[in-house]
DNA sequence: CTTCCTTTGAAGATC
DNA sequence: GATCTTCAAAGGAAG
């Protein structure tokens, strides 16, 4: 499991950092002989609390990232209410869903808990490519549990004396010695424990004494750095950042606790505003910020272009930081945890806690107050929702698909452009077997489920007033018949008239024959030459052309997602239908489908698409 | 800087 | 209820 690095090191007194040195970060680095007196008993008192079960240790199964913890410790951990089942692969939270292909669903913890998820089933890693594509990044390097050595994670195997609820302790990626130190952490006197949090803290004591709001960036940065380097480990590289930094002990706890939150500190520090709205903690909001700051690498030129004296705390709430543009859970990659859409892009520097999404969610929706405001103040109202942040559709199934597969097509077929590899996804889309693709129609419910838990009062709808008007119908371009699209011009009885584009949902054919003989420049997308980027395309695109003109073409026929909805979708979706007038001159327009270096040269775009099958593969959907 | 492209699916608006 | 529109992601390209 994630953290087996940290635990062999210990268990095996390998390379890695041990229990020593770990400890000794809290001793050495603290602010005083007080304090690291006081860890030492904390540490005492509760590793008192933890047994391990050695000779399970030889019994060969796969580590299982459990760390048996005596029921008595459930005071210390409060709140906290690690999902039953759930164990922690840093921001990537795994619970033992299992998914129609036997895989698991990253959750936060508590969001599944709350969601009352089936809990037990395999503990399986959450691999979002599973057997279709790449594992997600791992956060701090920790390596996917497939990754490990098998050995190394077989002697790792522990069975829970006394099982954590559902029997899974919630830090599993710390050796045996940091459990014991995570334990430590819990101390029910520094965190009080709120009945207003599921699955959160309540919030973290707002005097706490930080030292790194004195740290220059440079200081911050090549302290990153060197904890980076100095081991993969995650809590390892915590200690060592907070070694460097001169953290007090409670602060890396705060900070280590946002992590394994498995939220990710934006929504955390969402969440720590919903407990406590009049905060205005600025130690808080470094805590939280530092955290953002924590979950991504620092870059060469990052460091490179950082002046030495530049205060940290300018960076720790810029926005345009290159840390929050890449941070995973700040705005950067799907962090699979939880999509960017569930959590926000960060607060401006000037407030952290007046931007909370949801209040930005409520008063932009219809029910809002500032809605029955009068006009003159909505103007002021619209300009201070642009700059409020926006909370994001949860992605769909294929949009999740997509966020996995690209990398891959990308580099399969070193393309850049974002509406070649979207072609190429959507072909691949539609040949996926059935059971694939419902394990993404899963994962995009349960997206939708959590932006429901978390955003309660948002609407797709806010969203779509953020933006442009919306359009009356289509207007046709001579308004007359010859444009008409085939949906138009034939009905949906007359389907089998429809041109095979149209039934796919792609450029209707007609409509540019017509749209050509009108304008006499507009090329025919079928008469386009094209080479497919990779061999399983080309297959996909043979299979494809054979069965263009069989039964499987017939949208009727198709089987599609779930319920065969995608291909009524399709049909009745008509968005990209449209197809805008030629924005280039012919041969300059790289999507133009004379031009070599056109989109539909590029991704082999054969027109029609029809369903598109491979062997031992179910045709999904057809449209 | 903003919009477009391109895909599918979901949601909401419109007819 | 059917149809239509927008928006989620992505990043290059064009305006």
């Amino acid at each position: 499991m994630p953290h087996a690095h940290s635990s062999s090191a210990a268990s095996s007194g390998g390379d890695d950092l041990g229990s020593t040195d770990e400890v000794k970060v809290f001793k050495d680095e603290g602010d005083g002989e007080d304090e690291k007196r006081s860890s030492e008993n904390l540490l005492e008192e509760k590793s008192s609390l933890i047994d391990w079960t050695e000779s399970e240790e030889k019994s060969g199964e796969p580590y299982s990232g459990k760390l048996s913890v005596k029921s008595d410790l459930s005071p210390v951990f409060g709140k906290f209410e690690p999902h039953p089942a759930a164990s922690f692969n840093m921001g990537y939270l795994v619970t033992p869903y299992p998914y129609p292909n036997g895989g698991a669903h990253p959750l936060p913890v508590s969001m599944t808990s709350k969601m009352g998820l089936p809990a037990g089933g395999g503990l399986s890693l959450f691999c979002p490519g599973g057997d279709l594509g790449q594992p997600p990044p791992a956060h701090m390097g920790i390596p996917p549990p497939y990754q490990l050595d098998s050995k190394l994670a077989a002697g790792l195997a522990r069975t829970p004396m006394y099982p954590f609820p559902g029997g899974t302790y919630p830090y599993p990626m710390l050796s045996p010695e940091m459990s014991q130190v995570a334990a430590s952490w819990h101390t029910p006197s520094m965190y009080p424990i709120s009945s207003a949090a599921s699955g959160f803290r309540s919030p973290y004591p707002t005097s706490l004494p930080i030292s790194s709001s004195s740290l220059s960036r440079y200081t911050f940065y090549t302290a990153r750095r060197e904890a980076d380097e100095s081991c993969e480990d995650w809590a390892c590289r915590l200690q060592n950042l907070a070694s460097k930094c001169n953290f007090g002990n409670e602060e890396t706890i705060v900070v280590r606790d946002i992590f394994v939150s498995g939220y990710g500190s934006g929504a955390v520090q969402n969440r720590l505003f919903e407990e406590d709205p009049s905060s205005t903690s600025t130690t808080l909001s470094k805590l939280i910020a530092l955290a953002s700051v924590l979950e991504t690498p620092i870059s060469e030129k990052t460091l490179n272009e950082t002046i030495k004296d530049e205060p940290l705390d300018d960076l720790l709430y810029t926005s345009e930081s290159e840390l929050y543009r890449f941070s995973p859970t700040l705005g950067g990659g799907l962090g699979l945890g939880l999509s960017p859409a569930l959590v926000p892009a960060p607060p401006s520097k000037v407030d952290i806690f007046s931007h909370h999404p949801r209040s930005q969610v409520e008063k932009s929706s219809g029910s809002s107050a500032s809605e029955k405001q009068s006009e003159g103040t909505a103007n002021t109202n619209n300009k201070e929702q642009n700059k409020k942040p926006h909370i994001k559709k949860p992605l769909n199934a294929f949009m999740l698909y997509m966020k996995e597969m690209r990398a891959k097509v990308v580099a399969e077929c070193t393309l850049k452009e974002s509406a070649a590899i979207n072609q190429i996804l959507g072909r691949r889309w539609h040949a996926l077997g059935r059971e694939e693709q419902a394990k993404y129609y899963e994962l995009a419910r349960r997206e939708r489920q959590l932006h429901m838990q978390l955003y309660p009062d948002w609407s797709s709808r806010a969203n779509t007033q953020r933006g442009k008007k919306r359009k009356r119908k289509q207007e046709t371009i001579d308004g007359g018949n010859n444009l008409k699209k085939c949906r138009a011009r034939y009905g949906l009885d007359q389907q089998n008239q429809w041109c095979k584009p149209c039934r796919r949902k792609k450029k209707c054919v007609r409509y540019l024959e017509a749209l050509a003989a009108a304008s006499g420049s507009v090329p025919h997308p079928m008469a386009t030459p094209q080479s497919p980027c990779s061999e399983e395309d080309v297959k996909l695109e043979e299979l494809s052309d054979a069965s263009s003109d069989g039964e499987a073409d017939t949208p009727l026929n198709s089987a599609s997602s779930p319920g065969g909805l995608s291909a009524l979708s399709s049909l009745a979706s008509p968005a990209s239908d449209p197809p805008p007038p030629p924005r280039h001159p012919v041969g300059t327009n790289p999507r133009d489908a004379n031009n070599p270096l056109s989109v539909g040269q590029l991704t082999s775009q054969s027109w029609p698409r029809a369903a598109q099958t491979r062997p031992g593969h179910e045709v999904i959907s057809v449209s």
